[in-house]
This record gives structure tokens, sequence and C-alpha cells, in this order.
DNA sequence: GTGAAAGCGCTAACAC
DNA sequence: GTGTTAGCGCTTTCAC
């Protein structure tokens, strides 16, 4: 920079002038400047803007897994909105080990990052509230606490509508696939939605059957069909499955077709996210839909909003969401047969 | 840094020999060192050492879209590999505008990364030969150019292997979906596949035909349920269909499903990648597979010699794939219908 | 094994 | 509108 300053016989500050556009620079000297960086090559170090202004510029997005269809749609709108507005994102995935959200929140600092996007799956509240500094994070998920923003659907809400639809369409024996199974009771995603789900059955004054409700280690695919087919091995009769996933979904639709039985003639299915692949299964998938630009959109706006004043209040945020309803829920009237052992 | 240096009656330098473990530093000190970085609270700044060495510890990753499988599965390896190794991992999306991937290429210095791993899609030799002084670049995909380091699967022979698959099992009017629409000829990976698939025909005596070539503006599920259904209103017969992703085969199967073809009594349905999915649709599909972390660890390894040695040679290297069967493409002796249109 | 001094490249604050 | 000064927090000499 000093170089090119010499070179159009300015000084460094006019050459940061003209590159930040951050003061009015008379034509004449910026035409100067500009040759002199073009003859020179030159480009700003962004290190040593960082070291001076204290932000990178780049945000940091923790999910749990990117091979996952929603973590990767996620992935893929927040990318795409913080480009538009000039920030990098940096991916951190933490299905891997557990620890890794609590390092991620407690060091963030140590991270060339201004601020965290976080899609909790085990950060237990007293993780958050044990954190002295809070970095700037907001958290996706309705993780009840007021420490830090949050954006979110409504798990609980959605998780009871998509229920109910299908006991509408005459589904009597619900099973729930995808519970928690790390103990975090009522407050992550899996236990809302496990909520919901309840609230639904109790509505319809059905009652629930633990034998329904499979717990997955793994929100992937293959730990899905696992799921599926310790379902299957309980031998209960069952005439629905709502997976707290459309990529469950997906692993039960395949166990269930490969042990012949029909979607949605014996068995309906409905999923969780409406990811494009929802679309274009066989049948397709009835699932809650909610924008994931609307969602990537609300965290970066929280996120900004924290980063030019830490001291703002705390503030909670909800996606809209709408129940999709695809052929895997079958027809109005058309009552499914059931799924028996035998 | 100077704060704990006073509490700990140290110089700086000391208590960035503790940081680092960059020197020998005896075991009293050391202990009054970090005793007084955990009074303070002490983290090192990243910004600063960043400065001072001229590496953020920030790898780039450009692929074209996240939200399509393959890219979502590498990223997802990479960012494990790179956590591994103590790199943390940006991600660039190119899909949406194809300057993007010369942008990265040619200013990569000013982002805050060491280096750069690129999955192309547009990008053409001549724009990495125009680049002055390329930033440390690893490529994945088989562009023909020595200017930057490689990793790659064997596109070509891989399409041929799949092709000549069904048609060993029976097929005689392969149809290709996912050939270029951006007039890349046969430098991008899917004019390499589309070559494969060619000289499987040709191996077979069978005479291409331009009406079983579909072209995709997108590789996404969307964009090939719209190939597909192109094809079916050509009105050609067809028996099988060589999707050139599994992305891609996910759209074709849902719109051949619901056009009433069966899959794979009628029409015989291969992919490209095996991503988690394709061992879980209805049929589970047949694909070319290959590892997909040693691809990540492969470019890693690349890159990070690169960044130890500027001026080293540059290298290709190949990840081995291999044929997975599954039902898609049906047994042995059992010859696909075929699907006449009315 | 430890300390002192210099400087990485930039920009905020202030002078002119 | 432009120049000067100082310093962000660390690490690399080189001396001790």
């Amino acid at each position: 920079m000093k170089d090119v300053a010499a070179l159009a016989r300015v000084s460094p500050k006019t050459v940061s002038n003209v590159v930040t556009g951050s003061a009015q620079v008379s034509e004449p000297t910026r035409q100067r400047v500009e040759d002199a960086m073009r003859q020179l090559d030159f480009v700003p170090n962004l290190s040593a803007r960082t070291l001076r202004n204290g932000r990178t510029g780049i945000i940091g997005v923790a999910l749990p897994d990117l091979a996952t269809a929603f973590s990767a749609t996620l992935a893929h709108e927040v990318v795409d909105v913080a480009h538009l507005r000039g920030l990098a994102v940096q991916i951190e995935e933490t299905a891997a080990e557990p620890e890794r959200e609590y390092e991620l929140v407690s060091r963030a600092r140590t991270h060339l990052i201004d601020g965290l996007i976080l899609n909790p799956v085990r950060l237990e509240d007293s993780v958050i509230e044990q954190v002295d500094h809070l970095p700037p994070v907001v958290l996706i998920g309705e993780v009840e606490q007021h420490l830090t923003d949050r954006v979110f659907v409504e798990s609980r809400t959605a998780a009871r509508e998509i229920t109910t639809h299908v006991i509408e369409r005459g589904a009597r024996r619900v099973a729930a696939l995808g519970g928690a199974v790390h103990g975090l009771g009522g407050k992550a995603t899996s236990g809302l939605r496990l909520q919901g789900y309840l609230e639904a059955l109790h509505a319809a004054g059905l009652d629930p059957d633990p034998q329904l409700q499979v717990q997955l280690p793994e929100w992937t695919i293959a730990g899905a069909a696992a799921g599926m087919e310790e379902l299957l091995d309980r031998r209960v009769h069952f005439d629905a499955v709502v997976a707290f996933t459309d990529t469950i979904a997906f692993g039960a639709l395949h166990v269930l077709r490969r042990s012949g039985v029909r979607v949605p003639e014996d068995v309906l299915l409905t999923g969780f996210d409406d990811v494009e692949h929802a679309a274009f299964t066989n049948p397709p998938l009835t699932t809650i839909a909610f924008d994931h630009r609307d969602y990537a959109v609300a965290a970066l706006d929280l996120l900004a909003a924290r980063l030019d004043d830490r001291r703002r209040e705390t503030t909670a945020q909800t996606v809209d969401h709408c129940l999709i309803v695809r052929e895997s829920t079958g027809h109005p009237g058309a009552v499914p047969r059931g799924h028996r052992p035998d």
C-alpha cells in the first residue's frame, strides 16, 4: 500500500480511502491511485484490515451434518444470502463430536469469525448460561433460553398439525420416528416434535403407545432405515408413520416398500422440512414446509443486528410453516389398511 | 498478551512461546504463564497472528451448489478432514454466477484463505491460464490443464463401464441424461461422461441417437425431472437411462414412475457418485461409487503440499471408482421391455 | 531459556 | 480533500 501511495504520490491514507470508498477522493487523485494499484497488481491485505477493525467479514455456520438434506439446504441459503451482503461463511460440523458445540460457543473469538449461526443438537441451556462473554450467536431451533437471538419454526405446532392430518386421513395407529435419544427432554427440536405428536393423539382421543415411538441415534437415511426396521421387528400394528424430518422419511419409505408395505395404501407417511427431494419421492411426501431462504435471512438479520449492537435485547423470530399434502398420505376418505405383522 | 506477560512477570515472547509451543519453556515459567492466561481469560488473537505469519488456517471450498447431494457430501468430508488437520473451511458457491469461479481464482488473496479447492463447472482452461499469480488451487474434476493440482475420478472410463453394464443387461436404446449445455465441449465432467457413454455404444455396435441425449441446464432433481419429461415428450423408444449424477437419476426415477414406466422392468436406470440416498431409492440405484473421503483427503493433501511449497510440480491424482449394481438395472437375463410411446 | 525491539499492512483520529 | 501519527496483537530476529 505504501508502494502504491509512493507511485501515485499520495499518502497511504488516500489509497485506503480509494480502496474502501470511506471518504471522498477527488477524481484525478482517484485515477492516479487506481492506475498505480493496477500497475503494482495491488491486492489489499484483509488480515491487516481485520486486525485493525476487529471484523473479519466471516460468519460461522455450525450445523450437525452437511450430508443431511436439511443442513445442506440451510447452508446453501445462508451462503447465498451472506454473499449478497458481502459476508463469507465458514462451515463447522458438530454431529461427530458433541463437545464441539460448546467449544464453538465458548471460543468463537479464536476462530476468525465475527459471529456464529448455530443449529444445536445436543447443546443444553446450561452450556449457554455458563459461557461468560457470549460471542454474537444466533441459535436455530427452539432452545428455550433468552441469552441469544433465535430463529425457529414452531415444531410443536407443526408436528401437531401433521399428526392431526394423518389422523383425519383415517390413521389410528400412528408411529413416530425420530424421537430424541440424548435425554434432552422437551427442549430440543425432536422433543418438541414428539410433544406435538402426542398432543394430536390426545386431541383425537387416541392412546399413545410407546411401542410406536422409535428413537434414532442419527438423523440420517441409514439411521432412519434402521429405526424403521426396528419398528417392523416390534411386530406392532400401525397405519401411519410420522417422521421427524424428510431425511428420516426417506429411510422409512425405502424400508416400508422393500418390506412390501404400500405407501399410502397400507401406511401413511409424513416428513418435515420440505427439502427438494420430498416432492420427488414415489409417492411424493406430505411434509411441513417453510421458506428456507426466509430462515437464512432471519438468522443473518439477527446476527447483523447483534454485531452492530452487542447490548440490544435478544429476540426470537419464528418462520412460518405450512402443511404440504402430497400423495404419501393418500386421499380424503381413503383409509389406510394398516400394517399388521404376519 | 502484554497483560498476561506482565501478570506472569515474563516477556510477551515467552507467552507466545507457551501458546504456540514453538520454543522450549521451563516448567515453572509455563505454569505461571498458564495461570495468568486463565486468570485474564486470555484468547490469542488470530487476526494478529495471521497478519504476522501470512496464514489464516482457512481454506476455501468452492462448489456449484451445496443443495445438491454430491456437493453436500463432498463439503461434509472436506470439512471433517480439514478439521482434523486444524484447518477451517470457508464455503463458496459458484452455480448462481458463472463469473464467480474466475473471481475466486483471480482474487483468492483478498479473501481470508490460504488456498482453494475448486469444483469447476464452467471454468475454461483459458481462465486459469490468464491468471498471473495463481493462488494455491486444487481443481476437482478433469480439467485438462497443468497449471494446478487436480483430483478426479475417471469419468469417461466410469461412464463407459456403467453404459456397458446396461447394455449387458439387455438395453439397446440407451438414453443419456445430463449432457453439458454450456458448450464446454469435451473438457468438463459432463462432456467426459458423454464421451464414455458414446464409446460404450460404439463398442457394442449401437448407433448413437441424438434424440436419446438430453441436456440439462441444471443438475438438480427438478432440472432432471424436466429433462426426463422432455425425453418422454420426444416420443422415442428407449429401454435404459444413464443419468450423469445420482441427483439426476432421482429426478428421472420420479418422472418415470409417475408416467407408469417401471424401473427396472421396462427401463433400466443408473446414476453416478453413489450418494447416500442412492442405496435407499425404490428401487435402489445402480451407480458409480468412489470413496468420498478419499476424495477429500486427496484434495487436502495436494493443497497442503502446495501451501508448503509453491514451486513444486503440479500433479493430478485419480480416485478409484467402481460400479455398484443395485436393483435399478434389474437382473442378468431380465431384458427390459422398453418404453414405447403409446 | 528469556527479553527487547521492530514490524507485518492497514485505518482511526486528528491536523491541515 | 489529503497527510501524519500511532497502534491493532502478534511473532521474528537477535542479543543475553
